[in-house]
DNA sequence: TTGTATGCGTTATCAT
DNA sequence: ATGATAACGCATACAA
């Protein structure tokens, strides 16, 4: 009787069996095997209930069939869309998902890029706002919605496009003055496209626009402030706002309602990501889509892809308005 | 000049610094080592980049620094703030996290299982709601929610205490008539105990109450017609909801605005979770809320844990009421 | 076609 | 205190 405390190996496999180790590991393997050979290795390896260490494997092969996706945090609803995708492809890809969620801390980023690396993954997709971090240019990297470097090819939405789409859908919903909040820093990443894009929509339109900017510290209520300077004695002063993430459109939605503002009846609010409710079919609000679901297969093919030379720096995936109740209805 | 393509090893630290593979070894794990052969090793791993393969650790001390989470998914937002608190707690403890998302597919879930034992993982947390997946016994489980065996420790919330939570606090805003909504399989799993709880609140305060159980595949739509018959020409008969979960609550409203009744004033509504819009400090409603951090810690505790028979099969979290905005305020 | 032997990068047990 | 060496489980080049 062996010891029944460490899981077998190939090699009690083959003694099993009465085969050689190298039978045995091209039985598992699926290379060409004598029928008989074959059938005493399956049974062997059933009735020991065998599984190959893939440890073990990735020694040998130094390739782990595992990707690491950093991600500020799974509970902003776009994040755990794209987690959720991002870890559907690989599963069709047979690749395991190693799961960092960063909180935005930069330390933290390091951290797990750090130990990412020590755990030889065979790739890391990442969404992150810093741009100075250190990435060993061994492991292949892909970035989403941020461009951290030349050589580091990202994958967005087309932010600007979107911007634009969502000014030309307030024109079309006819509006004639519409306001732009946003919140973050001045860099200028992906997501700065979607003002870019929103000012050349109202100029193609000639459309009249606010703009309200927050930084990074200050709260959501300034922006409560900005919406109460509009409703004056002849009513609320704007007619349409382009909020750039649905989580301030979520955020205006509320402020509006409390100073008693009629949404989508004196002002039409979009949003931009495309934010279900726990999942399901319903927008939160109307919204310009991120087609998450191909971003999340555009990474995991650039990850998986094997030369790295032929990575385009930029992909852009086309983004579409979807009507979530806090526009008017289309004629 | 060596091989640009092939990462550092010990052996090339070793040599870089002229000493030995076994120093290497001890001054990377933080062993006694003389401080001149430290500062030679320190400076050869920092000239060279080296950073240890987890993967030959893994193999050489059977231990991987990494547990797998099973999930149905990450867009429900409580699934979402589970993945989340679970991956702050392993990170804590220097533990990666495998992330699973299986949509509750039995194949799926099953085949996770298997790749996660392939992959040698430290342990599995898992939530499924499958009740006869093969774990093999050999690695650390620990399940969410449902109790799945005996033998398998098992984390949740007081489902049992949160239901009758839900009926007094009903009780207490003055509500006379109330109703339970719920939806599932009449398994007898964690989640049902809500049921028993609410039903034995009800009784504790003699409060009358209409149960409606939808089963898996039916839409949620039932609800609505459930709700339009309880609107008269006397008004809305019913002044209180139970609702199962956040998400059934929120379509509930989503119902009940439409037939233009008004909450928290006609009819006031409780949902069970605590779920938060986009994280953020807002409940989507008034709810029973779980305590996911504490469960997410407990869990990792668990899993954790060395000496497995030391394990309880059930541990029940403490929950507590939340104001949403769909009850009245309290007195 | 099958078996044998070596090495992957690390750790731990030995001598030195 | 440090250096050599075996072993972890698997894949593969090579020998039979």
């Amino acid at each position: 009787m062996k010891q029944t405390h460490t899981p077998p190996t190939m090699k009690d496999v083959a003694a099993e069996a009465g085969v050689s180790l190298g039978t045995v590991s091209k039985v598992v393997n699926g290379l060409p095997v004598g029928e008989p050979y074959r059938q005493k290795v399956l049974r062997a390896i059933d009735k020991l209930n065998y599984q190959v260490n893939s440890y073990a494997q990735g020694l040998k092969a130094s390739r782990t069939n595992t990707i690491a996706l950093l991600i500020p945090n799974t509970r902003n609803p776009f994040f755990a869309e794209l987690v959720h995708h991002i870890n559907r492809q690989l599963l069709k890809r047979k690749y395991r998902m190693l799961l960092c969620t960063t909180e935005s801390d930069t330390d933290l980023e390091q951290t797990y890029i750090t130990m990412v690396q020590q755990n030889k993954v065979d790739g890391i997709i990442g969404l992150t706002y810093n741009p100075n971090l250190v990435i060993d240019a061994s492991v292949p990297f892909v970035s989403i919605d941020r461009v951290l470097s030349p050589s580091l090819p990202c994958v967005a939405c087309d932010n600007f496009a979107g911007g634009q789409l969502a000014a030309e859908k307030l024109a079309d919903l006819g509006c004639k003055h519409v306001a732009f909040l946003r919140i973050g820093s001045a860099l200028n990443n992906e997501p700065n496209k979607r003002k870019s894009g929103f000012e050349n929509g109202c100029a193609n339109r000639n459309l009249h626009y606010d703009m309200m900017i927050l930084n990074d510290g200050e709260p959501l209520t300034r922006f409560r402030t900005f919406l109460e300077e509009h409703r004056t004695a002849e009513g609320f002063t704007l007619d349409g706002i382009f909020c750039v993430t649905d989580y301030i459109a979520y955020c205006v939605l509320r402020f509006l309602d409390e100073l008693g503002v009629d949404v989508p009846g004196e002002v039409q609010v979009i949003g931009f990501d495309g934010t279900r409710a726990f999942g399901s079919e319903n927008y939160i609000c109307s919204t310009i889509v991120q087609p998450v679901e191909e971003i999340a297969a555009t990474c995991v093919d650039l990850i998986l892809q094997e030369d790295i030379a032929a990575k385009p720096s930029l992909i852009c995936l086309p983004v579409r308005f979807a009507d979530g109740g806090t526009t008017r209805p289309e004629t």
